[in-house]
DNA sequence: TTGATTGCAAATATTTTGCAGGCAT
DNA sequence: ATGCCTGCAAAATATTTGCAATCAA
């Protein structure tokens, strides 16, 4: 089965007149299949395989360019901020396992009004909005049952 | 006017069992008026005017104290997360200015039944939720405007 | 008195930058 | 052929840790 993420992500990073290298490829393949979201270290140690001269700096300007396409996106853990995950279409909300870092999306009843009487309240216009929920996926959530 | 919120403070850190020293009092006193969120550089900056010979590292070992006893909270944005304002009483969102890191809470609608039909359509157990929202400040707003 | 707390310095961790050579276009 | 991209090394940034002296309780 071919990866249609994949080929997609090429294609759009070619729009964007970015050049498709072996390690650029290679950050795009990792992060279009990527089921739990990942940090540049973790990246880095798995495009080694394929490319095992790849430098860890360039996994950071590789992640620049996906994310400036809106391939990619960081998220933001209580426990820390340096790990990305595949961006979703459009507009999405995230849902993170906080043991493994699994994610899925899930897609809103529409909170626009909402937020924009918040903003009227408080004298805000409002821009964006983060939402995000945290909890235990299926696979750790029996795991630590066990335990 | 007298700052009831710094006392309140002083009473809980008390309570912890943490020693009411000049540097933690001025950490708390600060963090308790903030208005705009702040990093752990300008609360150093801030502190020195009380306390000359106040280090940074005292800065970072106060804002754990105050993070333990929840009174101040880290403030996650798409430009960084070293920024942190004071904790809101019980569960709270948080309105941010992005231009000036001016800060309001919120307190929703319950979203918790929405929540977990998401988690059980995804197979996971939801334990928290972060709903942030991002804007412009009435002071901001004009000032951009007017630019 | 005594152990938590402080300030300093050095260590870590993460990310950015400068640069010469290489390679996609 | 051009200049974007790479890998390396060094710098910058943010934060943590070890330690002797200090001070709140």
């Amino acid at each position: 089965m071919a990866n249609r993420d994949y080929e997609n992500w090429m294609n759009i990073l070619r729009e964007k007149g970015y050049r498709i290298t072996p390690p650029l490829s290679a950050v795009a393949r990792i992060m279009s299949e990527c089921i739990r979201v990942m940090d540049a270290r973790e990246i880095f140690l798995q495009a080694r395989h394929d490319l095992p001269d790849i430098g860890l700096m360039t996994i950071y300007r590789a992640l620049e360019k996906l994310e400036d396409a809106r391939l990619v996106q960081r998220v933001h853990q209580p426990k820390g901020c340096q790990s990305f995950a595949p961006a979703p279409a459009g507009h999405q909300h995230l849902l993170l396992c906080e043991n493994c870092g699994r994610h899925e999306y899930f897609s809103g009843d529409d909170l626009d009004a909402w937020f924009n009487g918040i903003g009227k309240d408080k004298g805000f216009y409002i821009s964006d909005h983060w939402l995000q929920l945290f909890g235990q996926c299926n696979t750790c959530k029996r795991h630590i049952n066990h335990e």
